[in-house]
DNA sequence: CTTATGACCTGCAAGC
DNA sequence: TGCTTGCAGGTCATAA
């Protein structure tokens, strides 16, 4: 479910909590997905004191005065809420994290189980020590590490169509299936263009636009169609009514009426104008 | 090496 | 009122 402007808003809403906080206890109450790390048990971190809640695409990461961090991904449906203590715990409660409030506690909670929170050892990737779970993505659009060169030429060598490209985590982590199809709308191109086939100052206007979407449902605090995206607080972000694309299947373009079209490839959804967004003749790779 | 496919899991809505 | 089918914000192992 969340893509980096919603995993971004929870870790804005959940920094105050945890920053500079001791963990004071721990416990894994139901295990997750089974993608969840066995690297070391979740107690490991307790008494660690957390110095930073960093994120990288959509994985986040809490940084502990230890050799160790403490990772989290949401999967589909993961949320961390701030929930008081003697609250009942809610039938998919996963994690929960007392870091020292005397009323309030941390809690992990995930329906689908896609997400997960685990130990992980750090590796050194240019420089810097992050998370084995996630050593291998690329920097997201907002990283300072973000290299625009570098990714307009990854891009180019890719046979492949570029809704796929967009949502490989390697090429650029952060971008899920709503910004994909969000950004293509905003850049008008179609998804399954071949990303070979882009022109320089396409995959320019790409990515600018998948910064400006951003940027924008960061604003509105991401993108909530139910309760399964929430803040930390509970509350839920608005960016879906700004939505062009994503979820607006035979709705008109807001640009030139015509209807919104669905397909399906790569096992997703792909939401399209289909004015707007043409895709080219397949003349194959440039020649030279 | 690259690219494509389906598996993982729960719950909801629509159609019969 | 069931039952079946399809769909959902993601990632990963495996096959080709």
């Amino acid at each position: 479910m969340p893509e980096l402007p919603e995993v971004e808003t929870v870790r804005r809403g959940l920094e105050p909590w945890v920053k500079g906080k001791k963990i004071k206890s721990i416990e894994m109450v139901h295990k997750g997905g089974n993608r969840s790390s066995t690297f070391a048990p979740i107690t490991t971190v307790q008494d660690a004191r957390i110095l930073e809640l960093k994120r990288r695409g959509k994985f986040l990461w809490f940084q502990l005065n230890r050799d160790l961090a403490l990772v989290a991904h949401l999967g589909m449906s993961g949320q961390f809420l701030i929930q008081p203590k003697k609250a009942d715990d809610e039938k998919h409660l996963r994690v929960r994290i007392d870091c020292g409030d005397r009323k309030k506690e941390i809690r992990f909670i995930d329906q689908r189980t896609f997400g997960w929170v685990a130990i992980d050892e750090l590796v050194e990737v240019d420089g810097e020590w992050i998370p084995r779970s996630f050593a291998r993505i690329a920097p997201d659009i907002f990283d300072p590490k973000f290299d625009a060169k570098k990714l307009i030429r990854k891009i180019a060598n890719k046979k492949s169509a570029i809704k796929r490209v967009l949502l490989d985590q390697t090429v650029m982590s952060g971008v899920g299936n709503i910004y994909a199809d969000e950004s293509l709308w905003r850049a008008r191109i179609h998804p399954e263009r071949m990303a070979n086939t882009l022109s320089e100052d396409e995959v320019k206007t790409l990515l600018s636009s998948v910064k400006k979407v951003m940027t924008k449902a960061l604003k509105q605090g991401g993108t909530s169609f139910d309760a399964l995206y929430i803040n930390v607080n509970g509350e839920s972000g608005y960016f879906a009514v700004e939505l062009e694309a994503y979820g607006r299947e035979d709705e008109p373009c807001s640009r030139c009426g015509s209807f919104i079209r669905r397909i399906v490839f790569g096992n997703r959804s792909s939401h399209f104008c289909p004015n707007c967004q043409k895709n080219l003749k397949k003349s194959g790779a440039k020649r030279g």
